[in-house]
DNA sequence: TTCAATGCAAAAGTTTTGCACCTCT
DNA sequence: AGAGGTGCAAAACTTTTGCATTGAA
């Protein structure tokens, strides 16, 4: 709770309550929320949290390298606060999307054994596919 | 426009003009064009043609097979013909979206050393950064 | 006290849907 | 002839914007 009021303030950002509530749900969850999803979760402990304050506060975060924001092809963003570059997997099953730890799969860019004719900033890695549990799920169905 | 319709036909999709020229439209482009731009762009030719049958119809391909939508954080989705598995570079000075025909960028997922606990069946990379052209064009700026 | 942040409601933009009509096969 | 596709308009969603009010510094 302190350490987030402080990076907030190191970043040159008035420090409110709902910038707090944000910052720190993403901090604390695996699950790639989306700005709904944020609002919902929220909603409860912050009754006067607004959906669109939500959307001003991510785009702020997101200016300042404090979220990163991510799209798998759903209807709208999902937002991390890990904000190195790594991986994502998204499970076609479940729809549960997860940061995958993996260094082979990460900076890929500057792995090149020749450079590229574009100059790369970042960089974006998905996989699709089925998670652990889902096809868990599937084998144990099919017996 | 022959082998179109035999593709859509293979596919087991009635053949219609609005069809053809989807398709076609994105056979023969490297811009990787939004629904909005595929409908801006064939109205001339195809004076009946609606929006709501530009998504319709991607909508059925994608189904099929026969193309591949790209989200690369914008607010909508661009559409490529080139299903099998490549990056894609997005200049975020000029905003182009590129094919990038790389080898090593490609496939990631059949090459790891050690295998993941997540059963891939498709990937995407996207390669965010400035683009020859427009860094040509910021060097002789400075100049 | 002052300037920026919030919340509300309205607007903008993208995509989907329902339905009557049309057209491929 | 019949199944399926098209076009229109309305609706559904996500995100942005304007503005009066509130709150942090």
């Amino acid at each position: 709770m302190k350490e987030t009021a402080q990076i907030l303030r190191e970043k040159g950002l008035k420090v409110t309550p709902q910038r707090i509530a944000v910052y720190n749900m993403l901090l604390h969850t695996q699950d790639h929320p989306n700005a709904e999803t944020i609002y919902r979760t929220l909603e409860t402990s912050n009754p006067t949290m607004s959906l669109a304050t939500v959307y001003k506060t991510l785009d702020f975060f997101k200016q300042l390298g404090l979220v990163q924001e991510l799209n798998v092809g759903e209807g709208s963003s999902r937002y991390d606060a890990k904000v190195y570059c790594h991986p994502h997997t998204v499970c076609t099953v479940c729809g549960c999307v997860s940061d995958l730890e993996n260094e082979e799969l990460s900076n890929l860019h500057t792995k090149l054994s020749v450079p590229l004719d574009f100059e790369v900033t970042c960089e974006q890695l998905i996989l699709y596919g089925t998670c652990a549990s889902c096809r868990k799920a599937a084998r144990e169905h099919s017996l």
